[in-house]
DNA sequence: TTCTTTTTATATCGATCGTCACAAAACGCG
DNA sequence: CGCGTTTTGTGACGATCGATATAAAAAGAA
């Protein structure tokens, strides 16, 4: 029907997430982009749209793989305690293998982006709260089974580690001592097995 | 001995701050800061240096006002569960009156600046550093005197205090409710409470 | 006054920004 | 084989970027 594109989708998009991912939206050029992905800029412009739609796209596509990594450590049939541990340890030790310190694309588009445009806001609120849900029926299943002892409000537990791993988010971007966000977590631990 | 300077110092770096705080560092332009404090952009590099030693100057002045108001809190003598108190509900109180979703320029330093600039790496890890001091020595003194009755280790409580921290910097820029704070807080101190 | 020093404002530098016209190139279809 | 459609690369648009050269203006010192 036409000519057929030379680039692979997947590989191109890939290539403008890790750009976007560390060096955020506005310290990113578009020339930055076709360098990275091999591509022009007018086949950037027009396979994929302009800068913003870009930078929405593959954001997109990093949350959907994110909530589904987030759907697999929860969904699993492991004890509740056994899938926070899981989420906590994968956690830290995508920190520790973290070594352009890229941090969360979505957490860094929460302090970049969102304050000043209410569509990345909305993106990243939904996220955030997506993650809150996984770990408040995760610590509601876990209270039920006894499995979680403490009789906190599973609501505030979830906000706390909500929070929690957003801190932990913040911190590696600034090459933080493994130490440092071990600590952080092994309180969270430690508050679900109080009576 | 020479012609005197027409602006206040102190109100020109103010609005600097602002402009950095709200909108970053690369969304900032030498004419906006211009714009902003009044001043032409000539002016500002003879007054300042250039962009980065701007922002680096009005950092390091955000940053000794904001130690010198955690200082405030934990050099009270108050009791170490009133200063913890005092500074979270400080916290909460600061993001709901953010009106412009600024949340705290060191926070958004480390996330836009510190990954690929070892000086402004070197001062947030330093500032990060000295907060979790505070909150060591501070529930070091409730567990001393017996007001704090958990025993777990004073530096991995407050290791997760700074990351609650952080995480509460990280919603204060998307806008967050209220409810999801003071929800991140609450189990904070219920954990300080447990034996 | 004249000289020295610093700040001021005008005007602009080259570089880079996001974006796009344009036409050649590469396909399926008739 | 053209024909229509889409992608491609070249080149460049106006705007804005960080940073400055330049000289007038404003003070104290001589």
């Amino acid at each position: 029907m036409a000519r057929p594109r030379e680039f692979d989708e997947d590989t191109v998009l890939e290539a403008a997430t890790q750009r976007f991912w560390t060096n955020g939206y506005e310290a990113t050029s578009m020339r930055d982009l076709a360098d990275r992905t091999g591509m022009t800029t007018p086949s950037l412009y027009n396979a994929f749209g302009d800068k913003r739609a870009i930078y929405r796209l593959v954001l997109d596509r990093y949350v959907r793989r994110a909530l589904e990594s987030c759907s697999a450590i929860f969904g699993d049939d492991d004890p509740p305690l056994r899938a926070l541990e899981r989420y906590f340890d994968a956690l830290i030790e995508e920190t520790r293998a973290d070594a352009l310190q890229k941090g969360c694309f979505v957490v860094n588009t929460a302090l970049e982006v969102a304050p000043h445009d209410a569509d990345f806001r909305d993106l990243v609120t939904n996220v955030f709260g997506r993650i809150e849900k996984y770990m408040r029926d995760c610590i509601v299943r876990g209270q039920s089974d006894g499995t979680i002892r403490t009789k906190l409000p599973a609501a505030d537990l979830a906000r706390l580690f909500l929070g929690a791993t957003l801190g932990i988010r913040v911190l590696a971007r600034t090459s933080a001592e493994r130490e440092l966000l071990t600590g952080v977590v092994r309180p969270l631990f430690a508050l679900l097995r109080t009576k």
